[in-house]
RNA sequence: GGGCCAAUAGCUCAAUUAGGUUGAGCGCCACUCUGAUAAGGUGGAGGCUCUCGGUUCAAAUCCGAGUUGGCCCA
């Protein structure tokens, strides 16, 4: 880019991007910015890999974009970046759209296609997902190495992954184990408990009776799961709760029945009685003990059997006031507290259930059946047995397989675990090393969550996954004399078969087949997976290709920083932290941002399955990439989720089109005077830097300082709000406004050439602040002003440092009071009807305290010029101006203690007091009645607040909601004054034609004025020389054909008419 | 059902650390200004600070119980 090159009249976002996209390519400015920083200080930050699954949606985007603005922030502190992206491949999700695409239901339909086909159609499926969120990711600007992703379907990750099993086997942390599980019976695979979703459903409810062995009558369960009464094998109770024995009748018959005191009442009128007595009160220990029949003992002959069997037990997982009757039907081949208690008791774990949800040889007579569907025929023989005291159904939420929506049973199968159980301190401990923002999503969310985590089941009996490094010998399955191999390497020397370790592909297909063979042993593979999270638990030395490459990951590892959404709470933060702890006992990472989640306009949580999204494709079609970034940015990322607002999307346009505007807006003028900026620094003009030069810059410093604080406490929501209100409010609004004549004039001068340096300088480091938010609207603006001087691109621009020499305190608190009093000026102007056009004879400011007296002394003649008055008066706290009346402002914090409950009383009264001195004893006068005989107000309770007289319109300035004084605006009208306001009026419409001919600012022009009103037309007269001057009038003459338009100036017609001179020449 | 977080103007959010007459930006309405400006300025409308209780002279703020939303867990 040339220097002060022409750009656009109009900020366009899309032809901006594009054009910035091209420059990037042409020059390799990411590449060029890497390496700029290779010598830096490392630092390890690593990706949180999304799923790949379709293309990226607003959570995502927001995702990314808040890593590039801390990955861009850091490389302009000096760092050494590792920004390696990463994706996770594997997975359930991918394996059931494959099998969409394929038509196919089931396991079967796998194996009759092959798994080696299978997991080919995963891979391809996999890449060709990646590819959409590769090429969105770069659509957003986001800078990471794209060329370099580190994917867990590849040889060298999943190596990582078996590296760190491996290392958590060594230290005795993996082992094989019976548990209860959650499975799909569709998938035909244990899925994890985080992966099951919740959905409310209609299911049987039923009440059913177990007869007592010894004794007569029975106990009454309840279930909504009548498939799990064939596995019954104890009932439970809460040996503290109350039950009740109840003879109860029905047609005539009577019974006797126990169950829980509270629920007696319920559970009887479900079961149609016509009367029933309580007969019995116990306490459920007397329950413990009591032997039952199975209710399907003749149904399911192979039941289970086995010393206890068949009584009840207590168990904390009984409740006699929640659902149910106080007595639970316990199968600790389902249910996963009735497996831990069911264990505890000693009993075997009978589940006559296979992996596919269809009843084993053991069901008896349900064998063959998908046990959902013999829920019907368990409850028809229930009946028959006499057993069924009540059916009916129930709406409830039950849980479901988060991929093909299959509803879930608790089976007790056969899995792989890492026991982290057995390092809970570890974990615990290791959550100290790192620090999370915000710190509550550390201490009262991710604590509890380990505190409680169970061990982590690593195995699925799937295809699309990481094999478990496991042989075990071929006679046996189970943990004992287990092979764990952790390398590709190991792989080649122990296998019983050639495999190169260089070529090999890790997949189930190439290992499923290799044997070892040792000590005259020889073992097979374990056919399982592993748990698509454990792929990303490894990813701290995944990113770095640990262990393959070794040469990076004593220097980096653990990771820096972390930053993902607070779903990741329970998912990656903590699978994570486990793998860490579990393999090399540490934790692998050191600093956590946690953001929250993108949600609609209207609060809701968008969701693709449901078509509530905002698309940030959309975003950009309509904003802009640096619009939707800037948006994204400002909101607060520690933990919070955001609404996304398209009013906030425009604002933000708005912003940027304003620097825009800023920017373009001296070019012309330094491009005219061949401003050098290298020449012309602020160091050469210095001496010519007028106040408002220093106070810019002033604020420049500040500005830096703040967004650095912010950045450093992880809130660049509040840099960059810091870095906007620098922009918008005092660049454009204030400086640029205040400086515009100057860069007009057309004599070159030395407060020009500090104008153009001044604000060269803040425009610079404005667009490096910027450039992490906003970097394409950055880089332009950055190769405009620099051309060939700078870097290729402004990201390789160091973070702007505060510069001492320009920080100015005393100044920005004066100009932040000069402007308070010019906002208040403005008011009291429209108050008295004065237009800033029209100068005014005076403005008084009656300031409350010296250091207002100081700021307007020191800068009077600026104030003068802002306020378009001919005179400031200043009156000084001490004093006061005449004609003034007095009320006063009450302080709760000295009424309250001084008055209790009757403050706000006296608040009021003081409210509405009029007084012509503002003292106390007047005050206290006006406020008489509510003050009691012994009662004072105190200097320090009060303030006193003017009331202005009609004749001059008066308004209170303050600066963060504190008083400061009141600016009165004297509006009298003199004959000079009125000349000069004509005259105003005059130029402007002169002003506003000239633009509607569209004519250059250069261009010279005749003018024809007629005033029809005769004192009007001589006040204007008296201002012809400013008139000429101000619109490039050379020519007072009558202009025939010109633009002729006729005004109403407040009831005065001017007829106004010019025409350009060049034009005609040309036509004479 | 449990844990955590949030709830303040039509919208997005401050003010909560340490209790003292609730603020900004955007949007809306009116007026106004404009040779960098899809801008700017002034004013206005708009708030039982989610509800109910408690502590206190005084609560958006502290405490308790709810309601709604989000995340996580069951």
């Amino acid at each position: 880019m040339s220097r002060f090159g022409e750009v656009d009249d109009q900020y366009d976002p899309d032809e901006l991007e594009q054009r910035v996209f091209e420059y990037w390519d042409d020059v390799d400015a990411y590449e060029q910015t890497v390496e700029h920083r290779s010598d830096g200080e490392s630092f390890f930050f690593v990706d949180g890999p999304p799923y790949t699954s379709g293309s990226a949606h607003m959570g995502t985007t927001w995702n990314k974009s808040l890593k590039d603005v801390y990955l861009r922030y850091l490389r302009m502190q000096g760092y050494d970046v590792t920004d390696r992206p990463g994706y996770d491949m594997h997975g359930l999700p991918i394996e059931t759209r494959v099998e969409e695409r394929l038509g196919f239901e089931n396991k079967k339909d796998i194996e009759e296609f092959g798994e080696e086909n299978f997991i080919q159609e995963c891979k391809d499926y996999a890449n060709e997902q990646l590819e959409g969120l590769q090429s969105d990711f770069q659509d957003f600007g986001v800078w990471m190495d794209w060329d370099n992703p580190y994917k867990t379907l590849e040889p060298e990750y999943m190596e990582a992954a078996w590296w760190g099993f491996s290392n958590a086997a060594d230290r005795g942390l993996v082992e094989q184990g019976h548990r209860s599980i959650s499975q799909c019976p569709r998938c035909e695979t244990a899925i994890a408990n985080n992966e099951v979703e919740y959905e409310d459903v209609e299911d049987p409810s039923i009440y059913v009776k177990f007869d007592l062995a010894e004794r007569e009558g029975s106990i009454v369960i309840w279930t909504t799961t009548p498939w799990t009464i064939p596995a019954n094998t104890f009932v439970a109770v809460d040996e503290d709760g109350d039950y009740v024995g109840v003879r109860a009748e029905k047609d005539g018959e009577e019974e006797l029945l126990y169950l829980a005191d509270a629920k007696h009442e319920e559970v009887l009128k479900e079961g149609r009685y016509d009367d029933y007595e309580i007969v019995e009160e116990l306490s459920g220990e007397e329950l413990i003990g009591w032997s039952y029949e199975h209710p399907l003992a003749e149904e399911v002959p192979d039941h289970v059997d086995g010393e206890g069997v068949f009584e009840i037990y207590a168990a904390d997982y009984v409740d006699t006031h929640g659902d149910g009757t106080g007595l639970v039907h316990s199968a600790p081949g389902h249910g996963e507290v009735d497996f831990e208690r069911g264990r505890e008791l000693g009993f075997p774990i009978f589940c006559p259930v296979g992996g596919d949800g269809v009843y084993t040889e053991e069901a008896g007579k349900y064998e063959g059946q998908f046990v959902k569907d013999a829920d019907d025929e368990i409850m028809a023989d229930l009946e028959d047995n006499g057993a069924l005291l009540a059916s009916g159904t129930v709406h409830h939420s039950y849980g479901h397989c988060w991929r093909c929506d299959t509803g879930i049973l608790q089976i007790v199968t056969d899995q792989w675990f890492i026991t982290i159980t057995d390092i809970k301190d570890d974990l615990l401990e290791n959550i100290e090393d790192s620090e999370w923002h915000p710190e509550w999503a550390r201490d009262s969310r991710f604590r509890d969550f380990v505190e409680e985590a169970p061990d982590w089941n690593v195995s699925r009996q799937r295809y699309w996954g990481i094999p478990l490094p496991v042989w075990t010998p071929e006679d046996r399955d189970d943990d004992e004399d287990m092979i764990v191999i952790g390398t590709r390497e190991e792989l080649a020397d122990r296998v019983d078969q050639d495999v190169d370790p260089e070529a090999v592909d890790l997949h189930k297909d190439t290992v499923d087949d290799l044997t070892i063979t040792e000590d005259g042993t020889t073992y097979t593979r374990v056919p399982d997976v592993f748990d698509v999270w454990l792929d990303s638990s490894v990813a701290s030395w995944g990113t770095l290709d640990y262990p393959s490459d070794d040469s990076r990951f004593d220097e980096l590892w653990p990771a820096d920083l972390i930053l993902e959404a607070h779903d990741q709470t329970r998912g990656w933060f903590w699978s994570q932290l486990g793998m860490g702890t579990a393999a090399l006992g540490e934790s692998p990472y050191t600093e956590v941002l946690m953001h929250g989640h993108a949600l609609m306009p209207d609060g809701r949580a968008m969701s693709k399955s449901k078509d509530i999204l905002i698309d940030p494709h959309e975003a950009i079609d309509r904003h802009g990439r640096d619009v939707m970034r800037l948006f994204l940015l400002s909101n607060n990322p520690q933990g919070e989720d955001m609404r996304f607002d398209w009013d906030g999307m425009q604002t933000m346009e708005n912003h940027l089109r304003t620097l825009w505007n800023v920017f373009r807006f001296p070019l012309p003028y330094m491009r005219l005077d061949g401003f050098d900026p290298q020449q012309t620094s602020l160091d050469e003009v210095d001496d010519a830097l007028e106040p408002l030069d220093e106070w810019v810059l002033a604020r420049l410093q500040s500005t830096k300082a703040e967004m650095t604080a912010h950045f450093e406490d992880f809130r660049q929501d509040k840099a960059v709000d810091a870095l906007l209100e620098f922009v918008v409010e005092d660049v454009s609004r204030f400086y640029v406004q205040a400086v515009r004549e100057r860069m007009w004039e057309e004599d070159d001068s030395a407060s020009k050439q500090a104008a153009y340096a001044t604000i060269y300088r803040v425009l610079r480091e404005s667009v490096a602040l910027l450039a992490p938010y906003a970097p394409f609207i950055s880089e332009e603006i950055y190769g405009t002003l620099t051309g060939e001087d700078g870097f290729d691109t402004v990201h390789m621009e160091d973070w702007p440092d505060v510069d001492e020499h320009w920080v100015d305190e005393q100044l920005e608190e004066d100009v932040s009071l000069l402007r308070a009093i010019e906002e208040a000026g403005a008011n009291a102007r429209q108050q008295a009807g004065r237009k800033l056009r029209w100068p005014v004879p005076r403005v008084v400011v009656a300031a409350d305290d010296e250091r207002v007296v100081e700021a307007v002394e020191r800068h009077t003649g600026l104030l003068e010029e802002r306020l378009n008055a001919r005179e400031i008066e200043l009156v000084s706290p001490e004093d006061r101006w005449g004609e003034l009346q007095y009320s006063a402002e009450a302080d709760m914090s000295e009424l309250g203690p001084a008055f209790g409950d009757r403050a706000g009383q006296v608040m009021n009264a003081l409210n509405e007091a009029r007084i012509d001195e503002p003292s106390l004893e007047a005050l206290e006068d006006a406020v008489a009645d509510v003050l009691e005989d012994d009662e004072e107000l105190e200097e320090s309770m009060v303030s006193f607040v003017t009331q202005t007289p009609d004749d001059i319109a008066g308004t209170a300035f303050g600066t963060d909601g504190d008083d400061r004084g009141v600016a009165y605006v004297d509006a009298s009208l003199t004959a000079d004054i009125e000349s000069e306001g004509y005259a105003r009026e005059v130029i402007r419409r002169v002003q506003e034609m000239r633009k509607d001919l569209d004519l250059d600012v250069e261009e010279r022009i005749a003018l024809d004025l007629e005033i029809d009103d005769d004192r009007v037309a001589d006040l204007v007269a008296e201002r012809t020389d400013l008139i000429n001057e101000e619109v490039r009038a050379d020519e007072r003459r009558a202009v025939e054909d010109g633009h002729r338009k006729e005004w109403d100036v407040d009831g005065v017609t001017m007829e106004i008419a010019l025409e350009a001179l060049a034009a005609a020449e040309a036509s004479e």
